[in-house]
RNA sequence: CGGGGCGUAGCGCAGCCUGGUAGCGCACCUGCCUUGGGAGCAGGGGGUCGGAGGUUCAAAUCCUCUCGCCCCGACCA
């Protein structure tokens, strides 16, 4: 490609709306540009970046057996109301109704019309089993979309689906799904973990997030320092060590903490570690269930074991006035003593005597509070959020780091949810229906491609990897007007393409240094220069954007060393 | 949804407080010049100042409403 003919608008000032690298980057390269908030026009650069990571993912899904197919992305409502989403998703669903006032939704994600598709079509175990997958436009109307491409509300993703007859199968698949998407990454030369996951709103028994390291990633997971275990903190649990009931040795007392309402505050009041306080939290559940919830002053409510705990869907902090009704106190001075709802308490507590919580009384908290003397606890459970240097609950001896990582991948184990609800059932070899168990497992394309430059940039711009580069090669001409300049670049330039290479000759007649910002910013693998520093001496000037090492070439033998090392760097 | 901020040329911004014929840098166009890290000179085009209403002789500027965008929060008692 020719930069002077290709449409690349590369700018010199970051746009005001971009906050992360990766989105910075992909404005000021020309690869995107926002039509509305969490909308993108991908613009010529930034989708050959894009083509680029679906057909990786396309040849190591058709490579692990999946099969490829293409659904709607406006679906009717009915097939979501069959499977009770249409209901329980939220305004996460975009819906709308066509001229016939019939009811459609865009599709953020499709269970419901892969199952269609299977109970029309699949009569015989002989069929399966079947994994099928599309790379499809979604649309999640979400809450805050942000980062550009890292969470916008249109965007590319890979979903695939699997069917099979027994659990065997179904773990099968499952893995098969896992080694695929390592083999994604890897391709793709990311740094990545899997890590274990809740399975949310899909819904499922088991499932793993691919979590792309970045320091600016919306997710915090564990890992431990010693065994494999890796999880989501959402996820993580947490032992239970039996450390016995301790012996209370001090009297409740009430004491006056005027105007002193949050863990620090009180600490700090009392003089006295956050961790010696135990704190309350009322929350109310989706059912409406009101209920006080004890952790240790220093750690925090884990929402989604709690959830786990009550069988619920979501729980939330009470409004005051709920606050004020159960503890007869505004917020800031909730204590298990004498509260009337049901309390709920994290384990760790347990091992804890004589802490401080607050009186249910405006301006005072209580010492010497102890469990069992004072209060009773209803239900003990693994309530927290991990933190760094709590013990690995998989192995002896571990101990737990935290990350910051970009979900790039999930895989989930679906069970029947989805084939139970839609009444999707196949014959088995003794002639009796079978509700097929169903795997789901998708992939971010647009957010593995930001990933990729949160991870592989510097202040110059983006560095690719080579597998998702836009190009493999530019070609530089120091100077297009002067003859010998241009003659040896322009036969560069056939050349690397003649040996299959993805090669941007830029011929535009523009100062150099304006190039080589250019040339920087958009972060093509390697770049060869041509200009009469090197032809004078029959050369040309090859420069590795990672690691900024510059080689002389001779002209002669410069495309195919070049075409070898793209090749190499793709292997 | 709550809080904060911002909408002025394609991009980045000033002007607004204190109303008086809309500016700067980059980008763009023409010409000259220049060609190894975002050159220089000269000339030029481009804005219903997000939208609607109001106040005023006069509104980018003041008032009201509205739309859009960005950030934070929606997890702590």
């Amino acid at each position: 490609m020719r930069y002077s003919q290709y449409f690349l608008i590369t700018t010199k000032e970051t746009p005001a709306e971009a906050e992360t690298v990766s989105h910075q980057l992909m404005l000021r390269a020309g690869m995107i540009r926002k039509v509305a908030t969490g909308i993108y026009n991908y613009l010529p650069l930034g989708l050959r970046s894009i083509r680029k990571m679906e057909q990786i993912v396309r040849e190591e899904m058709d490579r692990s057996g999946a099969i490829e197919l293409h659904m709607p992305m406006v679906v009717p409502g009915e097939l979501w109301r069959e499977s009770g989403r249409w209901e329980k998703y939220g305004k996460e669903l975009l819906r709308f109704k066509d001229r016939k006032d019939a009811e459609f939704c865009l599709g953020p994600t499709h269970e419901e019309v892969v199952t269609d598709i299977i109970r029309n079509l699949v009569r015989s175990y002989r069929q399966l089993p079947l994994n099928v997958y599309q790379i499809q436009t979604k649309f999640r109307d979400e809450i805050r979309p942000r980062f550009g491409l890292m969470r916008g509300r249109e965007f590319i993703m890979k979903d695939a689906y699997s069917f099979d007859m027994d659990d065997t199968g179904a773990n099968l698949a499952y893995q098969k799904m896992y080694d695929a998407y390592c083999r994604i990454f890897e391709r793709c030369g990311l740094k990545f973990r899997a890590v274990e996951a809740d399975s949310g709103a899909i819904g499922g028994s088991s499932s793993h997030e691919f979590m792309v390291l970045a320091e600016s990633g919306e997710d915090a997971i564990v890992s431990c320092d010693s065994c494999h275990y890796a999880a989501n903190v959402e996820k993580a649990e947490l032992l239970f060590r039996e450390v016995g009931t301790p012996q209370p040795s001090e009297e409740l007392r009430k004491v006056a903490t005027p105007d002193q309402r949050t863990i620090e505050e009180v600490a700090a009041f009392l003089n006295i570690p956050p961790a010696r306080l135990v704190k309350t939290l009322v929350v109310r559940t989706d059912a409406g269930e009101v209920l006080a919830v004890l952790l240790r002053g220093d750690r925090e409510l884990n929402e989604i074991k709690l959830c786990h705990v009550l069988n619920c869907n979501a729980v939330e902090m009470a409004p005051e006035e709920v606050v004020r009704e159960v503890t007869g106190a505004p917020p800031g001075f909730a204590g298990p003593v004498g509260l009337k709802v049901k309390i709920l308490a994290d384990n760790e507590v347990r091992g804890l005597a004589d802490f401080v919580t607050g009186a249910n009384e405006e301006g005072f908290h209580l010492m010497g509070v102890n469990n069992g003397r004072d209060f009773s606890v209803a239900q003990w459970g693994d309530l927290r959020i991990a933190s760094a240097g709590d013990p690995c609950p998989r192995c002896e001896g571990g101990h737990l780091e935290m990350w910051r990582g970009i979900e790039v991948g999930h895989v989930f184990k679906l069970g029947t949810k989805y084939s139970a609800a839609l009444k999707a059932t196949v014959l088995d070899e003794n002639g009796e229906s079978v509700t097929p168990i169903m795997g789901c497992y998708g992939i971010g394309i647009g957010r593995t491609v930001a990933a990729a430059i949160e991870q592989n940039h510097d202040e110059n711009g983006i560095v690719w990897p080579m597998a998702l580069a836009p190009f493999q090669v530019l070609v530089t001409a120091i100077n297009p007007n002067q003859e010998n300049i241009r003659t040896a670049a322009e036969q560069l330039y056939a050349d690397l393409q003649a040996a299959g290479i993805e090669v941007l000759y830029d011929d535009r007649d523009e100062r150099p240094g304006s190039k080589f910002k250019d040339a920087d910013l958009i972060g093509i693998p390697l770049r060869i220069t041509v200009g009469d520093r090197g032809l004078k001496n029959g050369e040309v000037e090859l420069l590795e954007r990672r690691g900024g090492v510059k080689t002389m070439l001779p002209v002669a033998g410069a495309a195919s060393r070049v075409a070898e090392m793209v090749r190499e760097a793709l292997r």
